[in-house]
DNA sequence: CCAACATATCAACGTTCGTTGATCGACGGA
DNA sequence: TCCGTCGATCAACGAACGTTGATATGTTGG
C-alpha cells in the first residue's frame, strides 16, 4: 500500500464535515468557485454566527479554505479534498471476485 | 440535468450513515463481500445491541441489505449506494474555468 | 480616531445521537 | 417441545452537536 492516503481520522472528520445539511449546502454553493461569507449567508438565509460555525468545521476538517480580502473573507473547496473521499468509496467494493461461504455451523465462537 | 440521481435528502442521509466512526469501520468490514452480524461483533469489539444499532441506520439509508441464512443475518454493500456518494463527489469541483471577481464595495445588501 | 460593517468567538440552551442493559422474537438442534 | 443462540427492539442515560444572541476582532471610509 503506497501511502498518500489521509489517515483514517482525517477521512472520517471529512465525512462528518459534510454530512449535515447546512455544510451539505454550503458545499454545494462552492462547486465552481469561492464565495465570500455574506454571500453563502443571503443563500442560505442562515444566521451570521450559524454559517460561521459550519465553515469552521469544514475548514477544521480540510475541506475548504478561507482568503480574506479586505473587509470580506472568501471560502473556496480545497482541491484534491473531496477526491480524497471518492478515493475511499471506490476502494470500497460491494462484491468480491469469490467469497467462500461460511462453513455450517460455527459462525461464533 | 438527467434525473438517474438520488434526492438531496437521501443522498444526505447516506453521509451521515457512513460518517460514524463505528459505521465507517462497518463498511469497510463489508468491503469485498457480506458478513454475518457475529463476525463483524467480535471484528469491531462491539456489543450486540450496539452493532444492531448502527446495521440499522446504514440499512435506512440504503448502504447495506441484509440477508437471513436459518440462524445467522448476513449483511453486505449495496451495489451503487456508495456510487451515487462518489459521483455527488465528482460533480463538485473546486474550481471553475473562470469566475468573474466581484466588483470592488458591494458585495452584500 | 471614530463609526459602520464583516466575520469570529463564546456561553447557554435544547435536541439529536450513540451506548448500555433488558427483553422479545425467530430459528435450529436435541 | 424445550433450550440455547442470533439478532432486533426498547427505555434510560449521558455526551456530542447545532442554534441563538451577545460580544470581540479586524478592516475600511470619513
Amino acid at each position: 500500500m503506497s501511502e498518500t492516503t489521509l489517515p483514517s481520522a482525517a477521512l472520517l472528520q471529512r465525512f462528518q464535515a459534510v454530512a449535515e445539511e447546512t455544510r451539505f449546502e454550503i458545499v454545494r454553493r462552492l462547486s465552481g468557485g469561492e464565495r465570500c461569507v455574506c454571500e453563502l449567508q443571503s443563500d442560505l438565509d442562515a444566521a451570521q454566527s450559524r454559517l460561521s460555525f459550519h465553515l469552521k468545521k469544514l475548514k477544521d476538517a480540510g475541506v475548504v479554505s478561507d482568503r480574506r480580502d479586505g473587509r470580506w473573507v472568501y471560502y473556496a473547496l480545497v482541491p484534491g479534498a473531496l477526491e480524497e473521499m471518492r478515493a475511499f468509496l471506490g476502494e470500497v467494493k460491494p462484491e468480491e471476485t469469490w467469497r467462500a461461504p461460511r462453513v455450517s455451523g460455527d459462525c461464533c465462537s
